[in-house]
DNA sequence: ACTTGAAAGTGACGTTACGTCATTTTGTAT
DNA sequence: ATACAAAATGACGTAACGTCACTTTCAAGT
């Protein structure tokens, strides 16, 4: 006969946590002094090991008291069907995180630090729950679609797409200054190469892209993420000075050969 | 204004809820009518949509209150630390998910109708997670080590492993019949072909863990799901049978040719 | 036998995010 | 004015205990 400390010294079950499923009827002390203390058996341990573990793997204390006193209980049945709700729940906080990443990333984008981004994020996010693929499969035709899959999405973990997001970023944090600095510039050498890298062969598409990120309306559709037109603008710039850069550089090389 | 049924409808949130986070307050009626009814604006029907969108993620009431709250919200480092609860999460339910299969490929096993089955499946389980690496470590080399991965483990979920369950699982329900009858020996002969098939050579290896499977205790410190003496008697019977067989057919070709 | 401090007992309230009555008031259409 | 829908309030229930307060029992030392 073992004391209840004893017991929950061995299986780290609180005193209160045994008394309670004395209380419910879960598990009751096969025995007890004189003065009312409760004394557990090696079957009482026993038993609390099993509850102990099909606790573990997510059953009630209601469903684990129904299937340890009915002695033909199916058991192959009621696990299935746990197995099936654990898997639903690993889909469902696979959805949240993809959520919170898309946040995540927005917030690295926008700056982090002002309550508006998160509005907007959040509605942003709401409304991509409800929104349909029909519209992007419209637009675009199958080889399209491929690349699509590449584009940096917000919800995006692959260090690809958080270059995308990170390039991003920064560019927003540079609006202030000149599209000719060698800061933006860098950022924008690295986008271009970036997008050689992504989509060697996808020109036409990128440009049909580049239109629609300039219709926000349009974009939200998509489910992109919406860039500011002044973000677009300042970008456009910035490339034009880059280019011209290019020729410039480029003559110089052809002067010299 | 709008009235606590239609907000109700569009957020598809309950009046009863509404009225909870009301007397919370974490979401009070900008305004009321003269006998009390409650009166919502555009921007409670926003904020609304917010309270959703983070109690969807995850949050509690009590956080959504303090992050709405506080203007100057630290939002990415609470994301990122509900990023990694989330994680976690995962992690447990991919934990409960792995026990849950061990279990079900157990009941396969044994049949699946018996109490006695699952008490001996939760012990073991139970003393699983307890066991460490480091005996099947010392046991085996590292090019053994290798094909060990290959085992059946109860917990595998890949049609492979599945398969030798399942064909334990019919040897076990054949243990009364005859070990030479024509389905114990198709069954011998698919678990020879799976056996050649997957550890083509590791005779050596084979043989040794024959021999562990022939002492319970030191298959349950490898963590292998234990097959009793009978069944592993009845397999060597069936097996011993199989072999003659083939000697004598090949004995019957050789005559032939 | 008596004392005493630790351990055990019981009972009650708190927790989360509402659901579900039961009862009373208010709003609105006729 | 009346009738009926919709809203309000209040109270209790849920799951699985934690925490506190207060009382009783156990086991050991004197």
């Amino acid at each position: 006969m073992i004391h209840i400390k004893e017991i929950a010294k061995q299986t780290k079950i609180t005193v209160r946590t045994l008394r309670y499923y004395d209380q419910i009827g879960l598990l009751t002390a096969s025995s007890k002094t004189e003065g009312g203390h409760r004394l557990y058996s090696e079957e009482d341990l026993k038993k609390l090991q099993q509850i102990q573990f099909l606790k573990g793997i997510g059953y009630s204390l209601k469903d684990i008291e129904d299937m340890l006193s009915d002695p033909k209980w199916n058991w192959m049945i009621s696990m299935k069907s746990q197995l099936v709700y654990i898997l639903e729940e690993q889909e469902r906080l696979k959805s949240i995180e993809c959520s919170l990443r898309e946040l995540l990333n927005g917030l690295t984008v926008e700056g982090g630090d002002n309550y508006l981004a998160i509005q907007k994020l959040i509605q942003l996010s709401n409304q991509n729950k409800k929104r349909l693929l029909t519209f992007r499969e419209n637009m675009f035709n199958d080889k399209e679609l491929e690349l699509w899959a590449k584009l940096p999405k917000m919800r995006g973990e692959d260090p690809n797409s958080l270059e995308w997001i990170a390039l991003l970023g920064q560019i927003k944090r540079h609006m202030k200054g000149d599209p000719a600095s060698s800061r933006v510039q860098n950022i924008i050498r690295r986008m271009i190469e970036k997008q050689m890298e992504d989509f060697e062969d996808g020109d036409e598409f990128i440009n049909k892209l580049w239109d629609l990120r300039k219709s926000p309306s349009q974009s939200e559709k998509l489910g992109l993420y919406p860039i500011e037109k002044e973000v677009l603008d300042f970008m456009e710039r910035a490339y034009e000075i880059h280019i011209s850069f290019l020729q410039d550089s480029s003559i110089e090389q052809g002067g010299r050969s």
